[in-house]
DNA sequence: GCAAGGTC
């Protein structure tokens, strides 16, 4: 068997469709090892595309270092992790050792970003350990459609080294972090009370678990630690033409006899006098193309779906044929993407009414600000209907995350809605009181995306000048609120402005945070266990460099550098290994203290849930 | 028994 080019994707959708895109005649697939492969003639020569199930290697500590009760921690900063091929992969780096090993030219064609180029590199080191004499090329395309890939084949570039060295720089960094971290805290537990921790749970830090886990309790102690305040607001109710107006006083009042004086003066007067009188048409543009994040926020606000279960549904969705690659952080919808034609793909489905009215328009769609060139946003690939999902998926959520994707897009292709804003201000002595109103003139896209919909509450017309009798005026005593907890979509904003994880994998810092008994969600709201609260409150102790929710960005500010070229990967590792260095030996002098506290939180969180916690291995 | 990042 000779080979003459090997094509090796990140995914099997991808190599798929490379040999859909390059095969001059049909296309044979053959399992090898059990994973598809796909082979076919291009210029009269034989190619075979395969797709991996990304990263195939990973770093870990040599295997005596992985004995958490011989090896004190800080051992760990002292060794490099070395790279290791997975577990799981094994068919996968087999079924490449074999056809590489027969291949002259092989095409690196793993997605166009920094994590591909690291996978690219782990290919590259499978396949030179058996044919030294192979050449590799790296291609780059930034959509799966015929004419990008033939265009990236046509042109290819050599590996980006300096990408995938600093994957693998963040990988230990990230590894190194977490084990020392996450050992140092298990253990000074169960060196002060070895039955503190249920069998098989840990205490662990990371790098993005925990700054999420600090942003979570930094709201509940704002939240506890909130005094309420009394306050008094004023209103008063007036007559315009017949119709009956709650106006407020601009400005509420700290003290009762403020506002009973503020009241008795109003209650002199019989009219307000009208001195800004506002009716102001606005549009309403409908969202943005969908990215993972906001799938994940708008699931969560507007269907009660958490962020992770909506990930989840969305790739089976998405292995099915209904909707395109969920994991993306691209929001304008590329050239190449026909709208029209997924619009007639939808007209089969469950909104053909509306597909049909919008395809008579001409369609101009909303569009976003960023492009990760790799996927499109998410929208609809097939248009179904509520029984043909249900029929399907047998799950209510199915369809309720289909129904959230299919009704964006056609919203990103509808005209906005039509607006009239209202306001009214009038004057009682001096003293100013407002109404805002709101008409909905044309629903526009909100026909198809109610979710959105403002609550609309209309105004009389008035004019300034127009003195308007006073029917009755009053106050109100009120009380200043604490904060709400957290939302898990306000998290998920949070974690996006300061670069905490990756679209693929916020729901998981959530999630991680979760299974290890640090924080719970109720009504979308994430409250802190008094272990979680522990843990952020020891390791704040130690400064506050390890738990800030910036120290993500900054390692990844500082990783930047490597592709750059400024700095050496050894550079990187040298400051964060010597800022956790001093980081750990705070920790290890007020250990005693830290243990104590710990254990405390951890007989709290087992009285209150009567069952282990500090999460199970999983 | 550690993390975070790909992918399923």
């Amino acid at each position: 068997m000779i080979i003459d080019s090997l094509v090796v994707a990140e995914k099997d959708s991808v190599a798929r469709a490379i040999a859909k895109y390059l095969a001059q005649g049909s296309i044979t697939t053959r399992k090898v090892y059990g994973i598809k492969t796909y082979w076919f003639i291009r210029d009269n020569r034989q190619w075979v595309s395969v797709g991996l199930k990304g990263h195939i290697m990973d770093v870990d500590f040599p295997e005596e270092l992985n004995k958490w009760h011989s090896v004190e921690p800080s051992k760990l900063f002292d060794v490099e992790p070395i790279l290791v091929i997975r577990e799981d992969t094994i068919s996968y780096v087999r079924a490449l050792s074999h056809l590489g090993a027969v291949t002259s030219t092989v095409y690196l064609a793993l997605d166009a970003d920094s994590e591909g180029e690291a996978i690219a590199y782990e290919a590259m080191l499978i396949v030179k350990n058996v044919n030294p004499r192979a050449v590799f090329k790296r291609v780059l395309f930034s959509a799966v459609t015929r004419s990008d890939i033939i265009e990236a084949f046509n042109s290819p570039t050599n590996l980006n080294p300096g990408l995938a060295k600093r994957v693998f720089t963040r990988m230990i960094l990230d590894l190194t972090l977490g084990a020392v971290f996450t050992r140092a805290l298990t253990l000074s537990v169960e060196k002060a009370d070895r039955n503190a921790l249920a069998k098989g749970s840990f205490l662990s830090y990371g790098p993005c678990q925990t700054p999420v886990l600090n942003l979570v309790v930094q709201r509940a102690l704002e939240r506890e630690n909130f005094k309420p305040e009394k306050y008094y607001t004023l209103h008063i109710m007036v007559d315009a033409n017949g119709v009956r107006i709650t106006l407020n006083h601009e400005g509420t009042f700290k003290d009762k006899q403020e506002a009973e004086k503020a009241l008795s003066l109003v209650r002199s007067k019989s009219k307000a006098r009208v001195i800004i009188a506002n009716y102001r048409e606005d549009s309403v543009e409908p969202p943005a193309p969908l990215d993972t994040i906001e799938l994940e926020r708008r699931a969560s606000r507007f269907l009660n779906i958490r962020p992770k279960a909506a990930l989840d549904i969305a790739e089976e969705l998405y292995r099915h044929g209904y909707i395109s690659y969920p994991r993306t952080e691209t929001t304008i919808y590329p050239p190449t993407l026909s709208l029209r034609q997924v619009l007639l793909e939808l007209a089969r489905g469950e909104h053909s009414d509306y597909v049909k009215t919008l395809l008579g328009m001409s369609i101009r769609p909303t569009r976003g600000d960023s492009n990760d060139g790799a996927h499109p946003p998410i929208y609809p690939t097939r248009g179904a209907t509520r029984q043909e999902i249900l029929r399907y998926f047998k799950n209510e959520r199915y369809w309720k995350i289909y129904d959230l994707v299919v009704r964006h897009f056609l919203a990103t292709l509808s005209p906005p809605a039509r607006v009239e804003r209202q306001k009214i201000v009038v004057d009682v002595s001096g003293h100013r009181f407002s109404a805002d109103g709101l008409k909905i003139i044309d629903r526009g896209y909100l026909i198809i995306y109610p979710f959105e919909s403002p609550s609309e509450k209309v105004l009389p017309r008035v004019k300034i000048g127009d003195e308007l009798s006073i029917v009755k005026a009053w106050i109100e005593e009120r009380e200043t609120e604490p904060p709400p907890y957290l939302s898990e979509s306000e998290l998920l904003r949070l974690m996006k402005r300061y670069g905490i994880g990756t679209d693929a994998t916020m729901q998981d810092h959530i999630h991680t945070n979760v299974i290890r008994g640090y924080f719970k969600i109720r009504n979308r709201q994430c409250i802190p266990t008094p272990l979680g609260k522990a843990v952020i409150n020891v390791l704040s102790k130690t400064g506050n460099e390890l738990i800030d929710p910036l120290f993500r960005s900054r390692m990844e500010k500082a990783l930047m550098e490597i592709t750059n070229g400024s700095l050496r990967p050894d550079d990187v590792l040298f400051t964060f290994k010597n800022e956790a260095r001093k980081i750990y030996e705070k920790f290890i002098n007020r250990q005693g203290e830290v243990a104590m506290e710990l254990i405390k939180a951890l007989r709290n969180s087992l009285n209150k849930t009567n069952r282990g916690t500090g999460g199970k291995a999983s």
